[in-house]
DNA sequence: AGTGAAAGATTATCGGA
DNA sequence: TCCGATAATCTTTCACT
């Protein structure tokens, strides 16, 4: 475990909200050389702090305007069948969350889809595929916060 | 609007999953000079496809090891209650999800929360600022899947 | 922890398919 | 219009103080 002071938290803030600035300009926002930054956040990847960076997209640009989020019961308590849960909900690019949740039988799925005709194709596969004894599904009318930001 | 293919398709697969490749390794797999990809990237974020990149950090190393789900009820249909709503969500930094669900008065709301203790002291400040007519938690107990990427 | 220089990446411009 | 090449600029990386 490596112990995060008070400058790494301001780097770590800066990366989370805009991964696209220059050290030198990291470096004047929370007070330190481009040198020392460089050296911080080296190691902030180094312990696994700092995962990966990546491009996020505009959903609605890219025809994936409805989100949904369905509630599943497994059909049984069965050693493999979680495991094969976790893989099919792998496998699919429109779940983009998969929780199993308190409550043993209890799963939660965030999906993104274009519309309802595609949340209808989404929901046929997944029926096809699980043995489930229960799915209800809620849609998002408005997305008011959605973030990676963790706090620090 | 501006129209994605197959190439510009690629590209945002590749940085949806690793924004740190240089041109060059982008370029090499998806199978344009690195030249051509930065063009293509450029228009990509002109046209607001690419939205940012961001560091994505790791919760659990972070003392943020409990993720919940929070479901409310609004108190009443009010215009401002959805605005000084949606206000205080933007403003607490453990909550990374919030939305609004069909059947309107229904609200679903997404935190990362240290421990059980941690969530308490949430609930408590989310119930003394707004007006609620109920509010029930779930606990995630494993996380099948989370991911930013988005179906191309 | 900071400086400076080498290595590497990004950005702009140009000529050609 | 979109590609690839070349060249200028800016960034990252690392040895040294």
């Amino acid at each position: 475990m490596m112990e995060i002071d008070t400058l790494d938290r301001k780097i770590l803030r800066e990366l989370q909200s805009d991964a696209d600035q220059s050290l030198e300009e990291i470096g004047a926002r929370v007070g330190l050389s481009r040198n020392a930054c460089w050296r911080r956040i080296r190691q902030l990847q180094e312990a696994g702090i700092i995962r990966k960076r990546v491009a996020l997209l505009d959903p609605d640009k890219l025809g994936l305007g409805l989100t949904v989020f369905i509630q599943l019961r497994a059909a049984h308590h069965r050693p493999d069948w979680l495991e094969f849960f976790a893989r099919t909900m792998k496998d699919m690019p429109e779940i983009v969350g998969a929780y199993r949740m308190t409550g043993d039988l209890d799963y939660l799925v965030q999906a993104r889809v274009a519309d309802m005709a595609d949340y209808d194709r989404l929901y046929r596969q997944i029926i096809a595929r699980i043995e489930l004894s229960d799915v209800s599904a809620s849609f998002v009318m408005e997305e008011i916060k959605e973030t990676t930001e963790l706090s620090l």
